[in-house]
DNA sequence: ACAGAAAGCTAACATCCGTCAATAGACGCT
DNA sequence: AGCGTCTATTGACGGATGTTAGCTTTCTGT
């Protein structure tokens, strides 16, 4: 498992957008966002199927999502697990500065852009900005409240079901980082992919996408799904998007001090 | 969902002991550990199956467990769904003080015994403290930690393997708690607990702990478990205890700053 | 346009697991 | 001791999923 070599890519891409839009913005002020954003010391593009850093490597630095999707894996001789999916705006990483080595691997789903912030200047912000500390936290948080969905998922729905709650969650985060989807979802997921996110053979994972196109919910075509009725297909995904913490509770700065 | 009636029995048991070994030891000193145990205002116990905290319930204090099993779980119209299991020592509800609102509820296993502390307490400590603010931040990524195994094993691992490996598990961090461990484990857990967390039906977690039995590999009786090789049992576990951090990479307090 | 590679698809069979039904054992209560 | 309830156990059947094998489609590079 080595990280493969990136492209540095900091002088060719602004960075001062909307692309910090993602999970930290409940708990934070424009002022925080723009400060989190200056702390990014280089963008590197890395290529699909690379690894940005394997379990048990020591870093330094912590990434934060730009542009792409990351997968969160742990492989054994033969097969590979997905426990987590990152999206723009997350921090990948962010544990490997409090833990040092992570317990898994942090790996390209396509084509990335990551930003990345070191250890040392984190250090600094978790002394000089408890607000942005505290939004660090709630952001590993709320990844822990996904762990606990998907385990949900995994104990609850059948391999049909597990593929269309998959892609009502990205829908329902997408969302929540302001890239509102209307027909379409797009992702370089293979089947593989996604057999590995729900813990089926990459066989019984096409059968489920042929039930999800025969029961007519969704089209899904090379990991990017097509469908014309959202609520349907969360329904039949028994998706309930509370976990995500959209609106009210994670909100909570007001009341903090 | 209702919160059970506890019975407040801090005037009974001395809290001075080191029921506190838990998973905050790596990163505190001795002094962190004697102000934590200072922060705890009362101790309650509740009944086997009370729920100590409802979802969506909103709630101004945290809770430390300090003997017993505690259950994270999800309840749907005819199924319940467990999620992690916690161990004395363990904040149970430590992400309620960020998140004000749990997305799961908090279920006793067995008779339990936990200790109590405001919001308004922690959010001192968040000021004044902020070497145990880290380790707390630490405790959680924990949990972040054990959730992705547990996605890991439902995605890897058939019926009879997730309940070697819940007990594997629960061997290891009792060990880490200090509570050393020789032929045997006891716990509370019915057979439906352990479908519940394992994510199969009742009647097959029988088969499994049948098949356990047959194997040579543990006797399982009423939720105590027995065996004569622990070695064995992770090994047919797949068990790799990585994911608990429980030497060096936890033990970063030294180079913090 | 072409070839090779990657991804998607299908069929057949075996295993894992859920469900239903029924029974036996263990525990608490009176 | 006797009763009821909760828990554990077993058998039979069907559905869900894994495995192997082979085939088709789509992408990619030239």
């Amino acid at each position: 498992m080595n990280v493969t070599p990136a492209k540095v890519v900091t002088e060719a891409y602004s960075l001062t957008g909307d692309f910090l839009a993602g999970r930290l913005r409940h708990n934070l002020s424009t002022d925080d966002l723009n400060y989190i954003e200056g702390l990014i010391e280089s963008v590197e593009e890395h290529d699909d199927g690379s690894c940005l850093l394997g379990r048990g490597v020591k870093t330094d630095r912590s990434m934060i999502l730009v542009e792409g999707y990351i997968f969160r894996t742990v492989k054994t001789a033969n097969k590979r697990f997905i426990t987590g999916i990152n999206l723009p705006g997350d921090f990948v990483d962010l544990h490997g500065f409090a833990l040092k080595r992570l317990d898994h691997n942090i790996e390209a789903a396509g084509r990335v852009r990551v930003g990345c912030v070191s250890h040392e200047t984190l250090r600094d912000v978790m002394r000089e900005r408890p607000g942005v500390a505290r939004a660090m936290w709630f952001a590993t948080l709320l990844d822990a409240a996904i762990h606990r969905k998907w385990i949900q998922t995994l104990e609850q729905l059948d391999a049909t079901r597990r593929i269309a709650h998959l892609y009502a969650e990205l829908h329902t985060r997408l969302e929540l980082i302001g890239r509102n989807v209307t027909r379409a979802i797009r992702t370089p997921f293979t089947q593989f992919d996604m057999a590995d996110m729900c813990g089926v053979s990459a066989i019984h994972a096409n059968r489920a996408v042929g039930k999800l196109r025969d029961l007519g919910i969704a089209e899904i075509r090379r990991g990017d799904l097509y469908t014309n009725d959202w609520e349907a297909l969360k329904k039949f995904a028994q998706f309930d998007p509370d976990y995500l913490y959209g609106d009210g509770p994670l909100k909570v700065k007001e009341d903090w001090d």
